[in-house]
DNA sequence: TGCAGGTCTGCAAGAGTGTTCAGCTTTTTT
DNA sequence: AAAAAAGCTGAACACTCTTGCAGACCTGCA
């Protein structure tokens, strides 16, 4: 089994994990200024160090001055990355048990990373996440504008706290301090929030908006108890 | 099975294998140029108008005015296109935490305990099954006949094995063997087994039939991965 | 015959992106 | 305590990339 070379910082473990989670849930990798988005890192070169330091410790490769052109080579843990042909891995695997916060409401105008009222903690393991799920919180759902994707009021819905989101995948999003579940459509310049409900009408928002609005992340799971 | 609205040309279809082509090969998607080289196009419009059609016609999706973010939704011949994977994982833990066994079937006619085929183990935390739940096991969802209550195919069901449920409660039940979900309620001396979806009729089952029937228990909860 | 759609050239504007420089603070190592 | 590494800001620059416009040729179809 290859290794990489030398270890990684907890900080540049996490930037590979987020260019990792961008592959897998947008579909190609970021460009470096959407990856400071991600990480909060204003600079292009706070985020260009990182990317020099996975680099030199082989960790990730890069095509000089091209756009998404990262490809990781190793998990931050040293597994080797796999992209097209995954397999019945015949290791075994710890499942990691996620303590996750159920929270009740989002602050309006927050960082993605602030949020109130912990109402609860549950736990649920990975194999129900998937694949290196970290920044994920609950919430409670209020209202039945997703019934007819089989989310209904009270469920607990899973989410991963990540900006970008590949087109048509359901998310969480914050309209004006409010907490929201929809459908999310790219259209130009402007995002259409799409319930799935008949009686209720899609959400436009457009990028130029005075509005505050902020998509939270990708819903992973739904859990209903009965 | 979804497919896309209208045929494509040979061009067109060529265009499209050759951007798969590159996802796969250098494991991220192609410029324009880039695509123009492969192709023989000079011109960036040339390739454009092939993207542009290709969009319409539902074959693949952009993001407006970034570099390298075209993604395909199906292949030239109509076939969806994937690139996700889960993996699974399972191993011990211990605390508040069940270890559910998720089995696809369970065998005709054996006693409620005895269950065949562990797939997989999923962790959950007491806090979202309920109170005392010892004896729960997890199944897959086949088919559509609860979809109106938000089950759905493919989801998680969690079971407590217990032989007396209230009416009214969405139940597990053991019909010739095969394992469904179903509602049920009790009406004098047979029982109905309501599905929720208008398509689907009632199971009826009399407390004298032949039928090889059982109530394995309540659903606890359901979850659906996204 | 006319017309729509597919395919392509060439050009130019403007947004997007990687790179680099100078400098700063904090953490880790020596 | 000093030095090195990690982590980051802000700005500037050149190049890449998408998009749009104008125009061309071809084919199938009404």
């Amino acid at each position: 089994m290859m290794k990489p070379e030398a270890k990684l910082t907890k900080r540049q473990g996490t930037v590979l994990e987020v260019i990792a989670q961008h592959i897998e849930e947008v579909g190609y990798p970021p460009t470096i200024r959407e990856l400071g988005d991600a990480l909060g890192i204003r600079s292009t070169n706070g985020v260009n160090d990182h990317l020099k330091a996975l680099e030199k410790k082989g960790y990730l490769t890069r095509e000089d001055a091209k756009s998404r052109t990262m490809r990781p080579i190793f998990w931050p843990d040293g597994t080797p990355y796999e992209q097209g042909a995954n397999s019945d891995s015949t290791e075994d695997y710890d499942e990691e048990i996620h303590q996750v916060r159920v929270v009740g409401r989002i602050a309006a105008g927050m960082p993605v990373t602030a949020i109130e009222q912990t109402e609860e903690i549950v736990a649920i393991g990975q194999g129900l996440l998937g694949r290196q799920q970290k920044d994920v919180f609950a919430l409670r759902v209020k209202g039945e504008s997703m019934i007819e994707d089989g989310i209904f009021d009270g469920d607990y819905i899973f989410v991963r706290k990540q900006a970008d989101v590949r087109d048509g995948k359901i998310v969480a999003v914050m309209i004006d301090g409010e907490a929201t579940v929809k459908r999310l459509f790219r259209e130009g310049n402007r995002v259409r929030l799409e319930p799935a409900n008949a009686a209720m009408e899609p959400i436009f928002v457009h990028a130029d908006e005075a509005r505050e609005t902020m998509i939270i992340g990708p819903v992973v799971g739904v859990y209903r108890r009965l």
